[in-house]
DNA sequence: ACTCCTATTAGTACCTAGTGCTAGTAGCGG
DNA sequence: CCGCTACTAGCACTAGGTACTAATAGGAGT
């Protein structure tokens, strides 16, 4: 009971598609052809041999790592600060701050760079957000640029209030009021 | 000017830590030893060849996929959920997740599982936060479990309003509203 | 000085999962 | 019967190892 050609072609890509860990040997039996068979099948389908998949399922994983790691501490890159002041964070959009389906930005991207700006902004040992007011105004695409602003507008013994506005180009995108706890009286709350 | 063979071993493993791609050939190179000495190295560290390297990175993204890919984009992992109505979801606070200085959780790591959850919930192709109010309630440390329950508290024919806690066993650590806006008509803003 | 020990190097046979190449066969259409 | 496609078989070779044996260098102890 042999299937065809085409069939074979197209489920032994289903097949590697499913599991790239299967080897030639373990096609072959699954498909009782011999091994020169599907090594024909992966030529005209230039499906890279097993250990070449296996290598690029790594690498795509251990790029992915590099990529979202080196988050620091700080989202985005800080290019001025007066602390207690005022402050300026820029955030680039790329692949993967963004919603598959549509390129959008994901939120906690701009709640990241807004927050951890607000943060570096208070002159402090510690400062834990205890609330936020966050206004999402304009969904923002791949590959834009996005300007956070903080200024602190309150402050009093115990807690600071840092407003951080979000710009892409002229465009307000999203605006943030954050209340802050500082460390030099005991810590009951907040991140 | 050779080095010593602990200090040699250190390295070795930094090395392979930081790039587990590289063949015991590049390291005796490296470390101006012979390939044997790399692989009697190896031995006593208990370090896998190459191949195994490359293929525990694989297997290991291999299986993060099947575990986070069919839920798609949300920040940790959901438990439960009925569209529109509610939905609960769990994550684990690692040390990616904290600051360095005080091992407490990152703000918008609290912030993204709430909205992901919230973004979840709706039963809709699109769904975008248009603005939220956030209370980081209790500081949540590195290897707590926080436990997310989200629950649809308003609805109308544009925006849907979600309520998030967020609790480390009976604590809430963390409360937010988020306004939501659904795809079916035209957005204007919103992330 | 001689021995023991550790560290290192060298070399061989073998393994897996292949590539690249040549050659041969089976079945079918015209 | 020729030609074509599909398939099979075998050999040499490759990378990146394992597993094993053997040899050598240098120092510590007696």
């Amino acid at each position: 009971m042999k299937i065809s050609k085409k069939e074979r072609q197209d489920k032994l890509q289903l097949t590697i598609a499913d599991n790239p860990f299967v080897t030639d040997d373990d096609l072959a039996k699954r498909f009782n052809v011999s091994v020169q068979t599907i090594r024909l099948d992966r030529m005209e389908l230039s499906i890279p041999e097993l250990r070449e998949r296996i290598k690029n399922v790594a690498e795509q994983t251990f790029e992915d790592e590099v990529r979202s790691l080196p988050i620091g501490e700080v989202i985005g890159e800080i290019i001025d600060i007066e602390l207690d002041e005022n402050a300026i964070s820029i955030f680039d959009v790329k692949e993967e701050h963004v919603f598959q389906r549509n390129q959008i930005t994901r939120g906690h991207h701009l709640f990241a760079q807004a927050n951890s700006l607000a943060v570096a902004l208070i002159d402090d040992e510690l400062a834990l957000t205890a609330s936020a007011q966050l206004h999402f105004n304009k969904p923002v695409q791949i590959g834009e640029r996005v300007i956070a602003k903080a200024k602190v507008r309150r402050k009093d013994d115990r807690r600071t209030t840092v407003e951080v506005r979000s710009y892409v180009g002229q465009m307000l995108v999203f605006r943030g009021e954050f209340d802050m706890y500082r460390s030099t009286t005991q810590v009951e709350g907040g991140i």
